[in-house]
DNA sequence: TAACCCATGTAAAAGGTTACATGATTTC
DNA sequence: GAAATCATGTAACCTTTTACATGGGTTA
């Protein structure tokens, strides 16, 4: 439902599927991603629909690539679904579901081990944002009206992944103080 | 992949697939859902693989009730599934999608408008998530091994939720300062 | 009497991943 | 000479949602 939305937002200027799923594996992998297999259907279907209209270009290296950019009435697409309600995320964090079980196979050692495990994943993640955070959003005062709201995205990422490791840490003082209990 | 063994985790007392639907509308939602035309037949598979057996009983009110138990070898593969490494969350977030190209329409409301009614959600799902909370994990030194482990998925979901909220504050005074200084 | 809860399922469609196919250019 | 990058696509499969089908009992 998403993602058509994603890729008309991410062609404010003219692109090729590929370098939209070098976005989705950078800047914008923290709240969405795709594979090329579904972004070239994608954008065939945008066009059909009027949304999108591309150009063959040769490339430097390999084959032709196939520009596409926004038609008025993507743009419109586009500014319709933006000033929607924020759309809920479906959350489905298999994670928690190992976390609400393991209590089954407590060694003694299970669930301190996984929730160390867990907080690396998570200090990574920081890491990686904070690395885009420094590379693309120095400059707080120069940054265009786009960029300022991919920077937004990028502090909620930041905030978020921080706040789990936060969680990571009080599941693992509760946890130790629960076996030291018994 | 992961909704298999969230069934298994779910089962360690009997139940029907209409109970274990419930569960993901109630306690287990803030980090799975599915529907009930998806777990009807992932349990039939479960008890073809030997993971799961079935048994009709009378119901009260309505049709006969199936009613899965686990067997040793589904006992075997959760407690494996529990002992790997965490499985990363695929992440698809939609509304920062929406955030993120938000830029393009801002008209001196159009973000505001639209964190503060994010920030509204969050707030709801914390308060959701704080019922839950008070009504089954009250008395902390009372809990089973099951329920501790429980609390503290309900206690990630809190501290998320609540760090959202933060990033929403965050978001929003600094698209005030940046209005102002335009 | 209408709506809702109980209870189980099937079918079709949409969304997403993995595997396959092709082929040029650049880098090690 | 092998691996990686550039570049586009199709096919098969898996996961998830929405719609359909059935029917008894309870509540407003």
């Amino acid at each position: 439902m998403s993602l058509p939305f994603l890729l008309l937002g991410m062609l404010r200027l003219p692109a090729t599927g590929y370098d939209l799923k070098k976005a989705f594996d950078g800047s914008l992998r923290h709240f969405w991603s795709a594979e090329l297999s579904q972004i070239y259907p994608a954008l065939q279907r945008l066009e059909e629909e009027g949304k999108l209209r591309s150009r063959r270009s040769p490339s430097d290296a390999g084959p032709a690539r196939r520009v596409y950019r926004r038609t008025a009435r993507g743009t419109r697409a586009l500014h319709d679904w933006l000033r929607e309600e924020p759309v809920p995320a479906a959350v489905r964090l298999p994670y928690l579901g190992q976390l609400c079980f393991l209590g089954e196979i407590e060694d003694g050692a299970a669930t301190g081990a996984f929730l160390r495990k867990l907080r690396e994943q998570f200090a990574e993640r920081v890491a990686v944002l904070r690395r885009i955070e420094a590379e693309w959003f120095a400059d707080e005062e120069q940054l265009s009206g786009e960029d300022f709201h991919a920077h937004l995205t990028v502090r909620f990422g930041v905030t978020r992944a921080e706040a789990s490791i936060a969680a990571c840490d009080e599941a693992l003082a509760r946890w130790k103080r629960r076996k030291e209990r018994r």
